[in-house]
DNA sequence: AGATCTGAATTTAGCGCTAAACATACAACG
DNA sequence: CGTTGTATGTTTAGCGCTAAATTCAGATCT
């Protein structure tokens, strides 16, 4: 199950999420381990990258969050307005959470929030010129990192992580949506951060 | 950049992913997006498998971070014994959370802590009945549900994409070992919550 | 009109995490 | 021996999230 010889700075075998899915099966020889190899290393890559995303931003002083809800409005374009609802849709998250989020953008006067004038009880959010500047300071920097932490992979084989990714992304948001997941909102800087 | 034809249940370019980098191309053309394609789509697949075994777990009375708590150590083998430091290493969260996990256990008595008999203010955290009986009762059908959310792939897709991910994680691993990262652990059931 | 339903945003309770401060236990050095 | 160092665990402050309760505006029914 293991390919052998792929790296030569780490003796083989010594991949954790191998480890995990040998120790289930080392214990409990019924166990179903055959996501492990895939949903494992999906989410310690996510927290990798995430943990590092905060340390980036925590030197400029925001957090993954907060960027996260000034990146969606500043891709947006002018005027860098949308209402909570579009807010939460492309988010991710709870609209709970957009709540949150906003009010502590508002209170750091990187927002500011206002009742949308013909429709119901909508709220737009725009963007202040301070917000502005602090997408404009961070985001090449937050990218670049990331960037660097692909380097090793190689042009192509990036390329054909991504796509499978893409693949897996679209047939685990179809599943999610027939059992009736109701936040079906995806987008962000590219990623919030938790805490 | 973008391969045509590949989803026939979606038009192409409806991909969360693209889209952003799209954005960001059109706002601001300097906006290194090289990344997106991956860091984005792990983001995002990261939360959704979190999201959906927090529901899955929720109907059993636990929480994801209680349940990698306990994995850790049924998946240790008798005598079901490790110290915090042990548990911390292979978790990827810091001590502090760790020492809050383990506490929250042992109040509903899934484990219990005590002093190690020789060595220095080691503590030993051990399984009890109850706690082992938690996790046979949950493990199967947590990694069964991750399994039906690969299962469109295929088998030999998921294989590349395991193998792709192994390799990244790989790298990424290194490239923050030599920044001087702290808790280099990585394991659990394979996967904390965030709440 | 009054009652009820629906949709949107907010508020609250509670959880879990990080970072940093704190508290020990043991070891080594002078 | 006392100080200083190192390794370990716990505690605290503060953040961000979810789920559920709440508030409020407008639409619909009778």
């Amino acid at each position: 199950m293991r390919t052998p010889e792929r790296s030569d700075r780490r003796p083989a075998g010594d991949d954790p999420a191998d480890a995990i899915a040998a120790a289930w099966s080392r214990e409990r020889p019924e166990t179903p381990v055959g996501s492990i190899g895939v949903v494992t290393r999906i989410w310690q890559l996510a927290k990798h990258f995430g943990d590092d995303r905060r340390r980036v931003l925590a030197e400029a002083g925001v957090d993954p969050a907060t960027l996260d809800l000034l990146s969606v409005l500043r891709r947006s374009g002018p005027p860098y307005t949308m209402s909570t609802r579009d807010l939460a849709v492309h988010s991710l998250v709870t609209a709970g959470a957009i709540s949150q989020r906003v009010a502590r953008a508002e209170r750091d006067d990187l927002v500011t929030r206002r009742p949308a004038p013909g429709r119901s009880r909508a709220v737009l959010v725009e963007l202040t010129p301070a917000g502005h500047e602090l997408v404009e300071r961070t985001v090449d920097r937050v990218l670049a990192r990331e960037a660097q932490l692909l380097e090793r992979l190689g042009p192509e084989r990036r390329e054909e992580l991504a796509e499978l990714l893409r693949e897996l992304l679209d047939d685990v948001q179809d599943e999610l949506k027939v059992q009736g997941v109701s936040h079906v909102g995806h987008e962000g800087l590219d990623q919030p951060g938790q805490g």
